[in-house]
DNA sequence: ATCGACCGATGGCAAAATGCAAGCAGTTTT
DNA sequence: AAAACTGCTTGCATTTTGCCATCGGTCGAT
């Protein structure tokens, strides 16, 4: 469980566990997507993750304590995999990084709209989308009423495609 | 230059770039470390890069727009390796890698007393610091008597080391 | 002018990670 | 009984990483 580190660095040690090109991706559409199963996972990867990184990358965020895992009462074969408090906190990261991406680097309208409501709302919208999360993932409660900023962001995102759609 | 993406999604397409174990720590040492050089960056690595592996990040870094190269005068085969306001932008997603690192992760004090200050200070004190990694890398003038930001994060460094040495 | 230290890298090679396609045993749906 | 779906695993080729030695050129001191 405990290996050796290359610094204790906070940066270092942040990267030796999300240091890749398919950690973030997994927790992003885990987080964002909402997807929950190994197939979801696979089947609906706009990045097109290859099976055996993704259940290498689940097990390894299992064992860093980023996930968990749960049976899934509906089919004795399906596995629930849910964020932890140390992934709920990777919030504002995403939020940051999406930030930069649509700063610097070409992309695509519809997958960023998400991106810059997120940056927009800024820190007090992160905390209400974190709430939401500990709610969905950690069993917590929430104020009856309270709007989905998830809601919101992909119904957003849906209004992009339909314009593109029709634009098209 | 221009590659096939994997997806227009910012967070991706950041990764793509960000999305390995040392990319992040050469901007790193270049940005709070103030090394310019490659031998800088290869002798005094915390976590001990390869010199192949710090050449091939360097040329990556380069050819996507985060440093830029220049000679220097005084060497005729002196490389300087500067941030470009792209790299610079990256200042707040620092911040936050190193509070989440900070937060959950075993870091070591001396070396997480930084980016705490950096955490507490906020996205005040991130505004003062890229005006000061401006003024160093871009040439942009800075207001004369600005205290310097990255000079109190190395000074409370270094009353942690010597408070750490004393207690030994 | 000559020597040793220093400069930014390269090259060779083994080990590890990645990527792709196929397949597996068990479960549920039709 | 058949087909579709479940979370993976396996085999294999390619790519990346990591370690170590080294290179041709430059510099300062003697």
């Amino acid at each position: 469980m405990d290996e050796s580190h290359r610094s204790g660095c906070p940066i270092n040690l942040t990267l030796e566990i999300l240091g890749d090109r398919w950690s973030l991706i997994v927790i992003r559409d885990i987080m964002f997507g909402s997807r929950r199963h190994f197939r979801e996972l696979l089947q609906n990867s706009q990045e097109g993750i290859a099976s055996n990184i993704l259940a290498d990358r689940l097990r390894r965020l299992l064992d860093k304590g980023l996930l968990t895992r749960s049976d899934d009462p509906t089919h004795k074969q399906k596995a629930i995999y849910s964020l932890t408090e140390m992934a709920i906190d990777l919030v504002p990261l995403f939020a940051h990084m999406g930030a930069w991406g649509r700063k610097h680097l070409p992309v695509s309208e519809e997958l960023s709209i998400r991106a810059e409501l997120l940056e927009d709302g800024g820190p007090a919208l992160w905390e209400d989308f974190m709430d939401e999360l500990r709610a969905k993932h950690l069993g917590k409660q929430l104020p009856p009423g309270t709007p989905s900023v998830l809601g919101r962001l992909t119904e957003a995102y849906l209004d992009v495609v339909a314009a593109k759609k029709k634009s098209a």
